[in-house]
Order: C-alpha cells, then sequence, then structure tokens
DNA sequence: GGTCACTGAATGAATGGTCATTCATTTCGG
DNA sequence: CCGAAATGAATGACCATTCATTCAGTGACC
C-alpha cells in the first residue's frame, strides 16, 4: 500500500513483512506497557497494531515471543550503543557518565519500552533469567571494564571491587529509572546524571571527616589519650 | 491441631486460624517464588499449605490478595526492623551500615520471600504502584533522614541531594539482592554490606585525582602552562 | 486491455484448555 | 447434636492459538 512495488514479486512482501513486523512490537510495546504482559490479550496487541489477531502468528511464534523479541531488539541496539558512546572517550569519568547519559537518556525518551524493560520483563523468573544470564551481563561487564582501566589509569582506588563497583552504578541508574515509571511527575532522568556520576565518583563523605576513612569505624567519642 | 485447646470455645479457633494463614501465606510465598505468580496456580497454594483449594478463601479474598497480605505483613516487619536499627545509633556511617545489614541479611535469609520481593511483586505496575507509593516511599524516607542528620553533623557533604543519594543506596541494595537472587552460586549478600558502605561512603575517585572534583572535567592532558 | 488462475498474506470465528472461584456436602470439636 | 471449618467437584470466564475462508495482487495468455 504505502511502497509502490517496482521490484520483482518477492522483494515487495518482504519489505512489508519488516514494517508489520516492527508495527506489531511497537504495538505490542504499548499494550504491554499499559495493561502489564499477563492481563494483556494479544487480541489488544492486534487490534493496537490494526491487524487480526491471527496475523500476529505470522510473525511471531507466541504471546512470549512478543515479548522475547522486544527484549532482544531494544537490547542489542543498547549494548551498541553503550559501547559505541565509551568508545570515543578517554577519562574514565566521562566513560561512566557517557553510560549513565545513554542509559537514562533512552529510558526517558520512550517510557513504554521504559515499563516494558523495568517491570514487565522482570516476571517470572523465566524472563529474569535469560534477561540476567546474557545481557545484563554484558552490559555489567562493560562498566566493569570502565573501572577497571580507570583503577589502571590511577583514576579510581585501587581497592574496590570492581565487579561490586559495577552493580552499584547500574543498581542506582536502575532505581532512577524504575522511580521515573512510577513517579506520576514528568521530568527527564537524564536531568539527574551529572549528581548522580558526582556522588558516585566522590561519595557522600565530607573528606575531613574521620568516619570515611575505616571500614568499621570506632565513635570518636571514645578516643582518649 | 498443634496447640491443645485450654481456651473458651471462641478462642481456639482465632489460634487456630491465625497459625492455618501463616501457612497459608508461607505456602504462597514458596510456590509464588518457584513458579511465578500467574503461573502458581492456587491449587498449588492450597496443596503446599496442606489444605483444599476452598480452604484458601476462607482466609483470603482472591489471589491477588495473597500477595498483597505477604507484601504488607513482610514490609509491615521490615520497616519496623529497619527503624529498630538505626534508632540505637548515632554515627551516620554506621545508620547506613545497620540499614544496609537489615536489607540484605533479611533477604539472605529467606530467598523465597526474596524472590517474591524481587521479582513476583514486580509484575504488572498494578502492584508495583502499590508498592512504590506506600511502602517504598516510606523506607526512601528512612534512608534519606539519614542522609540528612548526616549532612547535620557534618558527616556528610552539604551540597548532596539526600533523595537522591537514598535513591541511589536503595537502588545498589536491590540490584545486590536481585544479583543474588538470580545468581546460582551461594553466597551471603550481607557479607558485602562493608564493601557496599566503603564505596557509597568514600566514592570511588582516587581523592589526589583531579577528575573527581568537578562535574565536567576538563581532560588533564590539554593543561599547558 | 481484459480475463483468469494462482499465490500467499490476512482474517476472525471457533476450539480447547486452563484455572479462579463457588457452594452443597462432610467432618470435627465440644 | 450444633455450628463452625474444611472440602473438592463443578462452574463459568477467559483467552491463546488454530485454520477454513477471504482478499488482493501478479503474471500469463488471448
Amino acid at each position: 500500500m504505502t511502497i509502490h512495488s517496482v521490484t520483482t514479486a518477492t522483494a515487495r512482501p518482504l519489505l512489508e513483512r519488516g514494517d508489520k513486523r516492527d508495527a506489531i512490537l511497537r504495538a505490542a510495546t504499548d499494550v504491554f506497557a499499559s495493561r502489564g504482559f499477563f492481563n494483556a490479550q494479544v487480541a489488544d496487541v492486534a487490534r493496537a497494531a490494526g491487524v487480526a489477531a491471527g496475523t500476529v502468528y505470522l510473525y511471531f511464534r507466541s504471546k512470549d515471543d512478543l515479548l522475547v523479541s522486544i527484549f532482544d531488539r531494544t537490547m542489542r541496539e543498547w549494548i551498541e550503543e553503550g559501547r559505541a558512546s565509551v568508545a570515543p572517550i578517554k577519562d574514565p569519568v566521562e566513560r561512566l557518565r557517557a553510560i549513565a547519559r545513554v542509559h537514562l537518556g533512552r529510558m526517558g525518551r520512550d517510557r513504554s519500552l521504559a515499563v516494558v524493560f523495568q517491570v514487565e520483563l522482570r516476571q517470572s523468573t523465566k524472563f529474569m533469567e535469560r534477561f540476567s544470564a546474557t545481557a545484563l551481563r554484558e552490559y555489567l561487564g562493560i562498566i566493569r571494564e570502565v573501572i577497571v582501566e580507570g583503577q589502571a589509569t590511577g583514576a579510581f582506588r585501587r581497592e574496590i571491587n570492581p565487579t561490586l563497583a559495577a552493580k552499584l552504578f547500574f543498581g542506582g541508574l536502575d532505581e532512577m529509572a524504575t522511580n521515573w515509571i512510577l513517579s506520576a511527575r514528568r521530568y527527564a532522568p537524564v536531568n539527574d546524571v551529572d549528581a548522580i556520576i558526582e556522588m558516585f565518583v566522590r561519595g557522600v563523605a565530607n573528606v575531613r571527616t574521620a568516619a570515611s576513612r575505616i571500614p568499621r569505624p570506632t565513635p570518636r567519642k571514645a578516643r582518649r589519650p
């Protein structure tokens, strides 16, 4: 309909196939985001995409397959974007900032996708495990690498555990995203990036305070010469 | 059955009522954790609790009510425990440490409950919103208070945003918990508390490095006298 | 340039299976 | 024996998935 057929008989259907697949995936993202995966009906997705219920099954194996496809496609783009944003930067702190920008920027740009990622995808350990085993591991790996290199250049303290640091960093971003999803107030989560980085890098402590220097501090009033 | 009835006619049923209610809630936690809320059948819960399917409805309004009850009860205990652990402590850093200990300690002690909290409860925004609006807000409030007071005593820098700091702190703990749930390796998440606190308090930066002092640092190689 | 048969995409009503929930009946303690 | 508590088979909704049918282009042939 939209594209005039100029090429051979097989070429046009292929083009439209991609378009329609995208449309269904887009519709599924919106419907899952608003009703929740389990409460959403395939018929709802079909209606939102402007096709009949049966048509969904010409493009996807099952309802689950819709969720998995959303996940796979987005994650691929996301990891690519993350790597690309880090690549040209040298300074470790700026690299973290770039990752945070991409992370929160992407979320802020597409609320339905964010809801699916922050909430719907985490249903039942079935999806979680897939999420965790593949993409999340890779994503955490990228952050970890940045930290390890930062330690090598001397920007970051050597005694911190890079794996732990990566989890905390990711956890912070993730929480910011979830918080944004569930908040009625409309703001751009990406605006908090600088404050997040500052806090992650410098910590909350006042540098002049002894409390920040020892793992299990003794209260200072006990000091007695 | 378990408790011999010594009291009046109405007292015994009340006692057993509580016991059975607990048993069903406990069973529900385990079943939801292993099969996932939507895939679990009420009959599974009943079987695990050693009662008939219909009996569940003598104690709970609906399947949803099971999840909500798990949530309400746990959260109440949890917030109490959190407050109690903070109350006797003065040092702000130690207060954060106490919160982290309670948080990860509790998770580590009851894996099924942890799964329900980290995964199952986050299904569909319906539960998430409930989670977020009431308990999470209160919990974040406790953390925030600790930080505000830490700023007052001079332990924490005044320029950090306490709300943001609370979110990052909670996000870090939350991620540690989720990571633990999904990891095949068995360890006690509470063991990471000291490292988490150290990193949150002091930051990742090497103090001697310029990169940590300015929000948007200029690469140092550009320095030219 | 009109007709026709063909192909594969699209449709949506019908199917079948799966549970949450109910309630008539049974059990049990006192 | 009574009433409360428990049972579990039966009910009824719901919805993913299927598939017989329709539709719309396409090329061939006259």
